[in-house]
DNA sequence: TAGATTGTTAATCGATTAACAATC
DNA sequence: TAGATTGTTAATCGATTAACAATC
């Protein structure tokens, strides 16, 4: 059983075993897990059972895409806003929400409750919308930009960085050079 | 100098110039790097000097956010095709590109040499995408969908899973229980 | 020269894996 | 019982950090 986990995640039974026994929970030995239980366990851990609101700073297209993205909701992540500077967007609607001017953003977070800011804004705006996002008070980024950004120790920052990962993607395709390279140690 | 750049990645001034000694470039104590080489050597390592070509896979609104979003060519990554297995899109344009057929993904992949394929298509269909792009002869998957997939050892796969990054944030920001958990060690 | 900054070695840390006794 | 699978301890691995001699 673990290691139907592990091979359906990727990783070794061990690992899977590892992880799970920071849970409360125990699997029986032979029988394995009880799938359930589990799920519910590790959602609770995870924070799956609660919703958390999110909202969006930037309306362009990747904006636009992750508004527009039913999966978060499945997921239990409510978007509850989007944001953008430009007033050619301001007032568009984009599914179900209206995009709001960043003056709004502040009273929109508090009465919204949003807990975590996206950051779906150009590179060289991205710090400026952090900071936005942090005065407004959410507690974590979401930051999609290749930039990064300076915030508080107490606000927490997850990179999602596309171009990052395409280029760690491209440098793993790479067929090694064997030679003209120096090796620390 | 050192410090400038640890302070800018949110790293230690240790790490970078450890990171640095890995390159076949040196630079000068109390005078720090020349930028103009460092970036030549960087961007030659990491394969930025040439461009990769790229195509997506799902035209729904994370493949046409993707498609439409002009950071990629600017980093060197030139999107060339996009396809659904949808009638309903195929054939539509989406920027300067056309939506096509799955049909269509081996001839185009070969005769526009593309490189690396982006999964953004639904959770149930990543495997079949997956599958269908190793089939047609790209040498690297970049997976949008939260789906871990399963391809052959020669064909890395970078994993951009927006969910999980924000599942990991939410479980960053949510003060730890003291109690009431067990620890491995 | 003296102070600062580099490159490199050694120590630390956390995560993954291996090994195995306990248990069903 | 015998074989398989768990939970846990110990070993391994790689990445980050600390420390410091070399150098400008």
């Amino acid at each position: 059983m673990s290691h139907e986990l592990a091979c359906a995640l990727g990783l070794t039974s061990s690992t899977v075993r590892q992880d799970l026994s920071y849970l409360d929970f125990s699997g029986t030995s032979k029988r394995g897990y009880e799938t359930k239980r589990l799920e519910w366990v590790l959602s609770k851990e995870l924070g799956a059972d609660r919703v958390a609101n999110v909202v969006i700073v930037g309306a362009g297209n990747l904006g636009r895409a992750l508004a527009l993205h039913s999966g978060f909701e499945r997921s239990g992540f409510m978007i509850c806003g989007i944001f953008d500077s430009s007033a050619r967007v301001i007032g568009k609607r984009i599914g179900h929400l209206e995009v709001k001017g960043m003056k709004e953003l502040s009273r929109e977070v508090r009465v919204r409750k949003a807990d975590i800011g996206m950051l779906a804004v150009p590179q060289w705006s991205a710090q400026e919308a952090a900071d936005a996002l942090v005065r407004a008070g959410v507690h974590g980024l979401l930051n999609l930009t290749p930039a990064h950004v300076q915030v508080p120790e107490c606000v927490p920052v997850v990179d999602a960085k596309i171009i990052t990962s395409l280029r760690e993607l491209l440098y793993r395709m790479k067929p090694r050079r064997s030679s003209g390279r120096r090796r620390a140690r």
